[in-house]
DNA sequence: CCCCAGGCGCATC
DNA sequence: GATGCGCATGGG
């Protein structure tokens, strides 16, 4: 594991002994958009319905307000603190040439995020021809309206019912132009459980797959983040403009070990994309 | 002001 | 099943 203990201490949970672990490394590097650095390096961020502010010292992570129940059964799979980064990165560099040897050492606390698939969906949908800051902007757009204000401050995650019941130019206040009937066939889809992302869980990766090009929106790009992100499938990985010029030159025959290849795509595009 | 952006649907071949 | 085009809108 990466970390040694997790201890409640006053309200906030807090591991030490953490390795391998880097917060923007981690929460801004386009897996996830609803994370805010602070001025002093914290990040706060929501996702399950809840806020939390996490803040990395040294060897020590502390998860604000937080219960240790919360950090078992919600940020603990979210941050893959479940996976040991240690072996895995060493079985990713005995098989890999020296471009991912390149990469792992570029980010040495970067790990992949296991978010709500229902988020995902929506949030990767949204991307498709847009950048980072316009993805950022819409999604907070839709939380603002459309999710429930926590009393800590923030705004949930809209759920499919709520977007599913909006008229076809409901979502006109959060700027999604052509994107705006793809999110609504999404909610409409989860809503009804004709997607049902508990039910897909059980099944295989590409069964999952053709499920999520049903959604109309929802092309390969889109489809393998879902299956990333969201399902953790981590032998799947998505292509786009980045990742495929990366490969092209400097991983032509792909990766060796089909295992981990969605892990290990990661520390590409986070390399590739370095300024 | 112009360019283009973590793609996709659709028409056309 | 492959290829090419238009897309709505904002960020750089």
């Amino acid at each position: 594991m990466d970390y040694l203990r997790a201890v409640q201490r006053g309200g906030d949970t807090v591991l030490t002994g953490v390795r391998f672990f880097n917060l923007a490394q981690t929460l801004d590097n386009g897996q996830a958009f609803r994370w805010r650095e602070g001025c002093d390096g914290a990040f706060s961020g929501i996702a399950f319905g809840r806020r939390v502010t996490i803040i990395h010292a040294g060897d020590t992570v502390t998860f604000k307000n937080t219960p240790i129940e919360d950090f078992e059964n919600i940020w603990k799979k979210y941050l893959d603190f479940t996976r040991d980064y240690s072996d895995l990165r060493k079985q990713i560099a005995v098989s890999e040439g020296e471009f991912l040897h390149s990469a792992l050492e570029y980010s040495p606390g970067l790990r992949l995020m296991r978010q709500d698939v229902w988020e995902v969906l929506i949030s990767f949908i949204l991307s498709q021809n847009s950048n980072i800051p316009r993805i950022k902007n819409m999604i907070e757009a839709l939380c603002q309206s459309f999710g429930e204000k926590l009393p800590c401050g923030g705004y949930t995650f809209p759920t499919p019912q709520v977007l599913a019941n909006l008229h076809p130019n409901g979502l006109n206040m959060i700027k999604s132009g052509y994107r705006s009937p793809y999110i609504l066939d999404a909610a409409k889809k989860t809503a009804s459980g004709e997607f049902n992302p508990t039910e897909l869980e059980k099944l295989s990766s590409e069964e999952i797959y053709k499920e999520l090009l049903k959604i109309h929106g929802v092309g390969p790009k889109v489809a393998e983040c879902v299956l990333l992100f969201g399902f953790g499938r981590v032998e799947r990985y998505p292509v786009d403009v980045w990742i495929k010029r990366a490969m092209e030159k400097h991983i032509p025959e792909g990766f060796i070990n089909k295992e981990y290849q969605g892990i290990a795509q990661q520390f590409v595009f986070h390399y590739a994309r370095r300024k």
